[in-house]
DNA sequence: TCGCTGACTAAGCGCTTGCTCAGCATGGTG
DNA sequence: CACCATGCTGAGCAAGCGCTTAGTCAGCGA
């Protein structure tokens, strides 16, 4: 279920991630009860256990619990980022762009919804180091959107009168989806991702 | 600050409300403790210093930590549902009720951003009788916003592929404002209420 | 065969948690 | 005055928390 986002965010791949199996496995088990109860209901025995491990065993591959969070949310930010880098960076004009990354950014918060919800709504259970990075992770995502939607808007290919405010709609979006998307949701990713994209380019103005 | 969404909520007025001073100094204590740190990361001497209380005095008004988080879901869910039905109901075609719709949502969750972040972001910590209320609450929510939007397509106000879909959008907006909005946002509440609501009618493909 | 290393566990430490309870001050009532 | 209900506190209990420690054991190079 959740095995192909975790995947993509760390790399499996013989020297990409030097990782050791066990550590993989302690990360997935935070994933996926840092998901479902939150960051202060979850103990280490609930992750050790999950992992397959007794409670010692997660401090050999981390520093703390707090760690793994860091770990995780960091990671998350940044597949994000990379994800809004390259819709908005790519081939064609503002409208072809803002669809691709609406789609692109949806369907990742439907299909990684149990990384899309550490990373969006356990950000007040970082240590203050590993928020100061994300945060700065989180500003840089909303300047892609708002510099796309400002290109858009100069181009005359959008109509908005506040680019912030319509930046912040367009990613708003997209961040809840990891809060209401489950299992038996009966829209794939993929499709919510094209119609999400149709609904945001109306919104904006575009002529479609 | 959230002082007046809080009386929106828990009426004071003489006997409307038979709740002692302390049950709800109380209650507003817990509200800001769990918007800010979450229901886990709360514990009962946080709320009943800030209530300038002992820990043991919150037993005498509530059964329990959980009963408190309880009473907030639901009377904040109460609130949402009133204010949604009260605006479905109005004057005027889809298209008015429509965008008297959004910006009521939208200003209540950024002015009770507080309230907003317990009733929809700690769903997960409440009991499971609690969690059932509040449940269906959500659901009928979620219903008035399908029926009007399904009432301007069938008038041809609105052009929608996926009623469903349309409906998820516009309430995900206005929940995730309560995530988002601070005291250092520019716009007030109402200002994102307006502008929201242009936002949300262009992108039902109302003609306005 | 040997000593060493890295991954792991059983046990448990010190502390915090939600919650309880005996008792105290207060103010209204006979 | 006595009486008591009410609202509260100080002290503290049992349970559970994050994390540590001492020790086990398979695997490996010399």
């Amino acid at each position: 279920m959740t095995s192909t986002p975790m995947a993509d965010l760390w790399p499996t791949l013989p020297g990409a991630d030097t990782r050791p199996e066990a550590a993989y496995r302690l990360l997935q088990a935070a994933v996926e009860s840092f998901a479902e109860r939150g960051f202060h209901a979850t103990t280490t025995r609930d992750i050790a256990t999950a992992a397959g491990m007794s409670p010692a065993a997660l401090y050999i591959h981390y520093q703390s619990k707090a760690a793994l969070l860091a770990e995780i949310s960091q990671a998350g930010h940044a597949a994000t980022l990379a994800l809004v880098r390259e819709a908005v960076s790519g081939e064609g004009g503002p409208v072809e762009r803002m669809r691709r990354l609406v789609e692109q950014f949806t369907a990742w918060h439907a299909r990684a919804r149990t990384v899309g919800r550490v990373v969006n709504y356990e950000l007040h259970a970082l240590p203050e180091d590993a928020y100061a990075v994300v945060a700065a992770l989180r500003l840089d995502i909303e300047r892609e959107v708002s510099a796309l939607i400002g290109q858009g808007a100069t181009a005359g290919d959008f109509q908005v009168s506040e680019v912030r405010t319509a930046a912040r709609a367009v990613t708003s979006l997209g961040i809840d989806v990891s809060r209401w998307y489950t299992d038996r949701s009966t829209e794939t990713p993929e499709e919510l991702g094209r119609r999400y994209g149709e609904l945001v380019l109306r919104m904006l103005g575009a002529r479609i």
